[in-house]
DNA sequence: TTTTGATATAATTTCGATATTTTTTCACAT
DNA sequence: ATGTGAAAAAATATCGAAATTATATCAAAA
């Protein structure tokens, strides 16, 4: 454990793993008695860590009937689409205006790191071993895109959905049937971004995410 | 209590009014061993509830030094009015696309009540019982052209922000120093809806809210 | 067979107390 | 006066159990 590490942030952060990662299905319930047990701790350190995953989407509470995982839908899927679309490409609009080149800088590490990941994982048959550090760049590359854009909020927010959205599609697209269209998405981002092109951006962030608004990727 | 609340969600939705309303200082701490003591209830209780709020944003939750309003700034409050209008503009016409006759009679309806409030408090003094019964249908007016727009996500998102907005400027906001020019905003952001014409509502609702962008309207 | 209602079981919510951490106080040295 | 550090006080985090509420079980009636 390490430095303020409380027993309910460690809690919260192996729950926020697991729920990005998929490792309870859709929908199913979050017994506190059986995460009590697991964790060693007391019901209301479990109901906490329960609480605030809830603040950020990744699982629903109902009064008097508890926690579980969110169901997936293409509906939701969608939504969470269409709303990561307006603010990441809003949110890069202005932080190609802010940011300078030291935010430049920063979107053209990210994008080596997670295209270096994204060339092995094309060449392989079996990539679920770097599921999760391409995870971590993928999300580390579309945070950048917002990170210099002024705006905490937007930000933050922007973070919450994403973090949905993965929940949503993770299964799916554990596979990376989609690769190398990847691969050239990111790379695309990249240029529009570093050019000034405003709208050439958007258009790009869009096409990055399209494929997810006809509620079909959810079946892998 | 009515039936179904629980203890933690008369906590909350009390505590929601009075964060909304500024009953407490920006900054200040809120105690839980006096909220415990006032609500009669346990401690556990009490943190629950203010998670939850911490969760919309309304305190702010440090680890290991509890919970406090959040402060005040010109910063926080230029942000909260850029997402704000970009949510709102995006959703507005989002409902324009799909809600419908049924939409926009709720808009009218809305707008109706708004406007009689508003022109009540122009001719008044001291309009400070007016306080509550405006918020509410300020509130209601601008949620409800958020209505129709198809994403729950956006919707809620919205109603967070907008909460987050009125706690920054709720105590300045209380003279209606600006209501002739409100009432005008309001009446064009109707008239801009129904009348179909995307961008122009896009510009009425930048109109209503461009004057907290220097981050001057906090002093009042 | 399906529905109803009482009872048993299981889960959630609330509680009061204890353990831990932060903040304040204050004597002492610089 | 100013800064340091130990002790006291206050606040927060965690606990285990009790009270409340939902869910499952199953016998009796329609």
């Amino acid at each position: 454990m390490g430095i303020g590490m409380s027993k309910e942030v460690d809690l919260y952060q192996e729950l926020r793993k697991r729920l990005i990662s998929n490792s309870y299905d859709h929908g199913a319930k979050l017994r506190a008695e059986l995460l009590r047990k697991e964790f060693n701790c007391a019901a209301s350190t479990v109901r906490e860590a329960l609480f605030r995953l809830a603040a950020i989407g990744l699982v629903q509470f109902q009064e008097q009937r508890g926690f579980r995982v969110p169901n997936r839908s293409a509906k939701k899927l969608i939504e969470l689409t269409h709303f990561r679309v307006l603010l990441e490409a809003e949110g890069t609009i202005m932080s190609m205006r802010n940011g300078g080149v030291a935010w430049e800088a920063r979107l053209t590490a990210a994008h080596h790191k997670l295209s270096h990941i994204e060339k092995r994982i094309h060449g392989m048959d079996d990539p679920s071993d770097l599921v999760d550090i391409w995870s971590k760049s993928e999300d580390e590359f579309h945070q950048t895109l917002m990170s210099a854009c002024g705006s905490d909020i937007m930000s933050q927010t922007h973070s919450r959905i994403y973090a949905q959205f993965r929940q949503q599609l993770m299964v799916a697209d554990r596979k990376f049937n989609h690769i190398s269209e990847n691969i050239q998405n990111h790379s695309e981002i990249l240029e529009a971004a570093l050019s000034g092109h405003e709208s050439l951006t958007r258009a790009k962030i869009y096409d990055h995410l399209k494929r997810h608004m006809d509620g079909k990727t959810l079946d892998g």
